[in-house]
DNA sequence: TGGTTAGTCGTTTTT
DNA sequence: CGACTAACCA
């Protein structure tokens, strides 16, 4: 197997000498390095793969490494071997160790719609954007490990106060809940090993071999974890490039890599830079973009897969023009070659970006696929389905109580649920508990009073069943008892309910399927729900179509053809981030977005689009200023624009000689 | 209590 | 222009 690696792959593979960092550019094969290091570890070095521990950011990239391991080594060799998101890792450990916490193992996971709701009824505002800047304050906060009552103690501003008596009280309540938002999945383990040696040590002896994914991504508590589980030994490997390192706002820190050589003076430092992925044109544009950013790591991508065809741009007047000219060329492309549509990839800065282009494919019928954006797992009617099962797993839930008991619509209202609320927070029980206490049963009408009471018998019915029945037929029951399939029929607005429906089906398979083959009951299964965005790609790869996709989504993916639109100042780079002084992280997405190109690169932009129901007039991205002109194609026509001639003959042909020599051939 | 309607508001990126 | 909300009627 390691004859398939080219030599700095190889070294980073066979390095057990401690610490070690792999600087992996774009397409220089990270997963190959990572896939069969576990490989080596397990068959070379002899280690158990109960023992070796792999962390990624998402579960679709987690997905993909365990079947590429899967396709190196047997499945009994692989028995224990984890490999999971950095959440997924602590939402484990935090089921095993809750108790060390006062939690009940049975937490839920608030998603962020619950959360910002908590943090709205907290500020008594629907101001998104206060909402918005408050959560991501908070989660600041925790990323940095600073907890409620040292922000308190350190607020040195009035503003500061008000937001640490805020996250004072989300934490609060977040307890009452007794449920935890995405944030605690990481700091929560964090402040466990730091209080309780013993269980660190129980932890760093089960994964005594740790290899982090995109380390560039992480943030200072997920760094932290890392290096209490890898303890004094220091035995991991972290693959990371710092030219990619897009989620700084949620509190990634590319400091990280350096402080990775700080920490451990040992560190062994690898550089990837053979890229097998996109031909030398792209990523001449992708090095010259990355050029204008300062640099932590000296590195330069190159390729032998030939020249390829120049990077085209594509000028329009208006965003439905662009969208039209994209897929004008798309099409056109498709044809000639007589390929699938699923060489092609729309990648852009926002999610509401696809919407133009969605309109024009279903016009045109061509296939479409979207990834990022709305999640199978936002959508609302999982999320109410979902909503019974955590509250079944979990009856502190007031959230999941609030959506199931009023989805569908059973006769409970807001003036009861008023009632009910501010009762049971008096007594400060649960909404669940409150529906039995004699208070509160004499505070309503038994016409108010006979649904809710229904309501929660049935859960508790529910309850006492999830543990021990099969989880596919009792979901099943459920959703009958609760005649879910025709509440949609009756609320066909505005997503047809037969889609819906669809999605609740595919649900349903899925836990059935889980429940199956790894034997678990439905309350197992809805411990861990929240965090897999399950059914995420499931048909993508066997279906023939394009794939739309922001650029933070399209990260680690590649196609052979890629059209990267709206590349306007304001978008890409983003308005906030200009004024925020973040153009370097933009650069970056750009350059993420244009090392996802295999063959051919396609840039656009118009001169004007609607913005909040206004025409605004648009200027092309200072990124596009950053491409190597001869490198470049512009066709289109904007306004008052003439179309600008491509480079002559000659001038052309003396660049591919250069560029030929550049690239060694 | 629940569904309909006429206003209002405003677009980053995600585990 | 379209999504989402707050008042309004059945």
């Amino acid at each position: 197997m390691l004859h398939l690696l080219n030599t700095p792959q190889r070294e980073a593979v066979v390095y057990l000498g401690g610490p070690c960092l792999v600087l992996a550019g774009a397409g220089s094969g990270k997963t190959r390095v990572i896939t069969q290091k576990i490989a080596y570890l397990i068959e070379k070095a002899g280690m158990n793969a109960k023992n070796i521990a792999a962390i990624t950011f998402t579960n679709k990239a987690a997905r993909e490494m365990q079947e590429r391991v899967g396709a190196l080594l047997p499945k009994e060799m692989l028995k224990g071997l984890t490999v999971s998101t950095f959440h997924s890792l602590g939402l484990k450990m935090l089921r095993e160790e809750a108790r060390h916490l006062g939690y009940k193992p049975q937490f839920s996971i608030l998603d962020s719609a619950d959360a910002a709701k908590i943090i709205s009824e907290q500020l008594v505002t629907t101001d998104k954007q206060l909402i918005r800047s408050s959560m991501s304050q908070i989660s600041m906060l925790k990323n940095d490990r600073i907890s409620p009552d040292k922000a308190l103690a350190m607020a040195q501003s009035e503003g500061e106060l008000q937001l640490a008596k805020l996250y004072r009280s989300y934490q609060d309540t977040l307890f009452a809940y007794q449920a935890l938002d995405f944030d605690d999945l990481i700091r929560l383990p964090v402040d466990l090993f730091e209080a309780h040696p013993e269980v660190l040590e129980k932890w760093q002896n089960r994964l005594r071999y740790l290899l982090v994914d995109e380390y560039q991504d992480t943030n200072t508590t997920q760094y932290q974890l890392v290096k209490l589980l890898a303890g004094v030994t220091g035995l991991f490997t972290a693959v990371g490039d710092d030219d990619q390192s897009i989620y700084a706002w949620r509190g990634a820190n590319v400091d990280n890599l350096r402080l990775l050589q700080e920490d451990f003076p040992k560190l062994q430092v690898i550089k990837l830079e053979q890229n097998y992925r996109s031909m030398a044109r792209i990523l001449r544009c992708a090095n010259a973009v990355i050029g204008n950013n300062p640099k932590l790591f000296e590195k330069k991508l190159w390729s032998d897969l030939g020249v390829g065809d120049p990077i085209m741009v594509i000028e329009s007047k208006t965003e439905e023009e662009e969208a039209a000219m994209v897929l004008d060329h798309l099409e056109s492309s498709r044809f000639l070659s007589n390929g699938k549509y699923s060489n092609y990839a729309i990648l852009y800065r926002g999610n509401h970006q696809a919407r133009i282009i969605e309109k024009q494919m279903w016009g045109r019928r061509i296939p479409y696929v979207i990834s990022g954006g709305q999640s199978f797992y936002d959508k609302a009617e999982i999320k109410d389905v979902l909503a019974y099962l955590r509250l079944i797993a979990n009856e502190d839930d007031d959230p999941a109580f609030i959506r199931s008991v009023t989805t569908p619509k059973r006769g409970v209202g807001n003036v009861t649920l008023e009632k009910l609320g501010s009762y049971a927070a008096t007594r400060n029980v649960s909404f669940f508990a409150a529906v039995y206490e004699e208070g509160f049963i004499h505070q309503v009408q038994a016409a108010q009073y006979e649904p809710l009471r229904l309501f929660c018998d049935f859960i508790n019915r529910m309850q006492d069943r999830a543990a021990k029945e099969p989880a596919g037929p009792l979901l099943n029951e459920l959703l009958l008892a609760i005649d879910f399939e025709t509440w949609l029929y009756e609320n066909d607005e505005p997503r047809p309910a037969e889609a819906k429906w669809k999605n609740v089906q595919d649900l349903v398979a899925w836990i059935t399927k889980k429940g199956e083959e790894d034997d678990k009951s439905l309350i197992d299964i809805v411990q861990t729900i929240a965090l897999i965005t399950m059914l995420e790609g499931r048909d993508e790869e066997d279906v023939d179509a394009v794939k739309l996709s922001t650029l933070h989504a399209s990260k680690g993916l590649e196609y052979p053809h890629v059209f990267l639109i709206g590349c306007e100042e304001n978008i890409l780079p983003h308005q906030n981030s200009i004024e925020s002084n973040m153009v370097e992280e933009e650069r970056r997405l750009m350059y993420v977005g244009i090392t996802r190109a295999q063959r051919t690169l396609t840039i656009s932009y118009c001169g004007k689009r609607r913005r909040a129901g206004e025409w605004q007039i648009t200027e092309p991205s200072r990124f596009l200023k950053e491409l190597p002109p001869e490198d470049v194609i512009i066709s289109g026509r904007l306004a008052g624009d003439k179309p600008k001639p491509a480079m002559s003959k000659e001038e052309r042909k003396a660049k591919n000689a250069e560029l030929m020599a550049r690239i060694g051939k």
